[in-house]
DNA sequence: TCTGGGGTCCTAGGACCC
DNA sequence: TCTGGGGTCCTAGGACCC
């Protein structure tokens, strides 16, 4: 049986700024943007105080605002300082890839800053239960970082990644009766009560878990492809794993079609790749406080941008091989324009050049609310002596 | 209350070549 | 003068995820 577990910690941005300022516990904590409510910005995280009161991920900053101070809270915005959680998120892979299992180093496949899927390595011996490691996850992710988090369990990454999203629901259910019922934090100081914060799912069990949910539940289905299968009659998981194969390949799609199948039917990868991740490109993007009306200063903005990227791309050590710039223009109109390069480069004169030339092929005389621009890498396979 | 930023992969159409 | 398909590259956009 090819266990995999999929690791998630417990709302990791705002935990990460609770640790180094302490005197923020138990407050409504809302981590984004510059951390100034009053300007264009959205949630990255809420801590759970802040949850209670409807404020959650991608809200924008205003609205976050306004709701805590509808509930007199004292709330807290903090700007998001992505030095810091990549440091806690290194220290949190660290301790995974230095866990056993069956006699062996894991296998640790990161996903993002707080999360990771954790296989047994090649030559395991007796895993014993899942569930058991995955509490040693938990206690030893929270004993070396203070992090507390939620491990699921699956025959496969799509399982186990599901079952992770159950885990963090039975934990924030029982934070929340706590809370009403005048309980204090969690089983004292550091606490994590044992079994709360674990859920598996396995073939055997897919279908009387997931069955009746909608397609949306599913990781990878969102609201359009979610609204695309309804609109062909297909709105539960059930639905999407009964449903005819072709029917899907015509209407979604060649390569997408039969994987929505594949996921209908709790089917999906268990390797867990440990290599490590590469970009294949880097890209910054910016949304003006007030948008720009003057060309002048968009030309300037997109060469400014642009520098910054190649900044990104240099210290990977890998040229350029395609430019693309993306713009908002007022009210909400995204495009992009791209371009590939003649030969690879890393120069940033040619480089802001490239990415303004871009600017050649859109309209000039629409108010800018955000400007970004991207660098695609030659893959590091390429890169020869 | 207007809607972030950093990524990945897929699709589809047109250009171009054989 | 009209008319094929197939294959690949490039570009723009869409969808999703954290």
């Amino acid at each position: 049986m090819g266990w995999v577990l999929h690791v998630d910690l417990d709302q990791f941005i705002a935990a990460v700024e609770v640790l180094r300022r302490p005197e923020l516990a138990g407050l409504p904590v809302v981590v984004g943007g510059r951390g100034d409510p009053s300007e264009r910005g959205v949630v990255a995280t809420a801590s759970y105080e802040a949850r209670r009161f409807g404020v959650g991920s991608g809200m924008p900053l205003r609205l976050a605002e306004r709701k805590l101070r509808k509930s007199e809270q004292e709330a807290v915005f903090l700007p998001t300082d992505a030095a810091a959680y990549d440091a806690a998120s290194a220290e949190v892979m660290a301790v995974l890839r230095g866990l056993e299992w069956g006699g062996v180093p894991v296998l640790v496949e990161v996903l993002g800053w707080d999360e990771a899927f954790v296989g047994p390595g090649p030559g395991h011996g007796d895993l014993g239960s899942p569930v058991e490691f995955a509490e040693q996850i938990r206690t030893a992710v929270l004993a070396r970082t203070s992090l507390r988090s939620a491990v699921g369990i699956g025959d496969n990454k799509l399982q186990a990644k599901l079952a992770t999203g159950f885990a963090k629901q039975r934990v924030e259910g029982a934070v929340a009766r706590e809370a009403g019922a005048g309980i204090g934090e969690e089983s004292g100081p550091g606490g994590q009560e044992r079994g709360r914060g674990t859920y598996a799912i396995s073939d055997a069990t897919w279908y009387a878990e997931m069955g009746d949910r909608p397609t949306s539940a599913l990781w990878g289905i969102g609201k359009k492809t979610a609204d695309k299968l309804a609109a062909l009659g297909i709105a539960t998981v059930e639905d999407l794993a009964r449903a005819d194969p072709d029917l899907l390949a015509a209407n979604i799609g060649p390569t997408t079609g039969p994987w929505l199948r594949r996921i209908g039917r709790g089917v999906a990868s268990d390797e867990v790749d440990a290599t490590p991740y590469v970009a294949r490109g880097h890209g910054r993007e910016e949304t003006f406080q007030q948008d720009l009306t003057a060309w002048a200063d968009v030309e300037r903005e997109t060469a400014r941008i642009a520098r910054r990227v190649v900044e990104d791309i240099r210290a990977e050590g890998r040229p350029a091989v395609r430019v693309e710039l993306k713009l908002r223009y007022r009210p909400f109109f995204t495009l992009t324009r791209s371009h590939k390069l003649k030969e690879p480069t890393s120069d940033p004169d040619l480089l802001a050049a490239e990415a303004v030339a871009l600017l050649d092929r859109v309209e000039k005389d629409r108010p800018v609310r955000l400007l970004g621009v991207r660098l695609e890498m030659t893959p590091p396979s390429s890169v020869v002596e």
